[in-house]
DNA sequence: TTGGCGCGATAACAATTGTTAAGAAATACG
DNA sequence: CGTATTTCTTAACAATTGTTATCGCGCCAA
């Protein structure tokens, strides 16, 4: 199971940090949209933090493309599991749209990760707020129904579906794209 | 958000700890089936390890009972979430069955936590597999149709369709009764 | 500039699911 | 035991969603 280790309010590769000091152990760099920066079945070796851009984790399900999350400027994106294991991943992770981000390798990482003090409690109540994330997920879905869970995103979560292809979102809906876009049509209809 | 506390292979109340040590903090109840042990937007005081029978939590949704997770022998239930910040927890936990648990209050709890020498590192490793397990139903839901998901659940935990009322099911797979007996028919047809 | 391609809207039809209601079957309990 | 209650099934119809296909628009690169 790939678990993505940031959150909007992430400490991990901000704030609390002081860059300068390292700077040496991690690389800047630019993709264009739609580059697989960590291939599903294959070791996860780097993390990343996105400057600029966004980016989704998806995995293929019988020949279909089906998103499992969205990521965008300030967070972090890797796959813990894979970290942790050293197992193939279970999902690719890929940009939308054409991205600045900061790539820090696995070993790097560990070392950055020593030498944080409370390093350690921080990455509790980030597995726990992920929790927290995936549980609100798995009760959209069991309480509400598409459309539903299409406002919901759209309250919550308006830069999603601002920013990211409409295809992507229904998958991450659990939907397909033409109900989705039959849910739109519904909900603009009945707005007026 | 309401979080379970404990897995099947729980070392919270169980293996690890000699119990003669703790007992004077613990009591024994039975309560018979349908008993409310947490009600929703109330305080969560006691957390519970099932010695024989099952619970299920579960919320009101807009006067739908929605079920959100069962739990059986040898498994602790109790709202992580309410302890840490003493809010009104979100979930009623309910006895389907007539149960015989283990009680222990919230400071009792703190009491042995203390007491327990790796008690940190367990339950980052806790609130990890409780991550695997709600990422792995939110892929469920999007990736699976309701027929798709019984067939998971079936082949998955096979006790919760053995014992668990069929209703309650249903809503834990985000469906009605009525359909999830369609398809509990169509499946049956299926395998002749 | 322009052909190709990604993306979204729409249509028509099939399949599934929801809703409501009624009744049968199983279970609980005095 | 027998009665109540709960649980499950089935039916009929409405609503939603899936499937397949077509069309048009905008963007990007040759």
């Amino acid at each position: 199971m790939c678990i993505m280790t940031n959150q909007p309010t992430n400490k991990f590769f901000t704030s609390d940090l002081n860059w300068d000091d390292y700077r040496h152990l991690v690389k800047e760099i630019n993709v264009p949209a739609k580059t697989t920066l960590l291939q599903e079945s294959e070791v996860s070796k780097n993390a990343y933090f996105i400057k600029k851009g966004c980016l989704r984790i998806w995995f293929n399900n019988n020949g279909k493309d089906v998103t499992f999350q969205f990521f965008f400027e300030n967070q972090g994106v890797s796959s813990i599991e894979s970290f942790k294991s050293g197992q193939p991943s279970l999902f690719s992770i890929e940009s939308i749209e054409p991205s600045t981000l900061l790539v820090i390798s696995k070993s790097n990482l560990e070392l950055m990760v020593k030498e944080i003090p409370g390093y350690q409690a921080f990455m509790q109540e980030h597995i726990f707020q992920r929790l927290n994330h995936y549980s609100k997920l798995f009760l959209s879905h069991i309480k509400n129904n598409p459309q539903e869970r299409y406002l919901e995103l759209l309250a919550e979560s308006p830069h999603i579906i601002q920013r990211v292809p409409q295809h992507y979102i229904a998958s991450y809906l659990g939907i397909t794209p033409v109900s989705l876009s039959r849910i739109r049509n519904k909900v603009l209809a009945e707005k007026k």
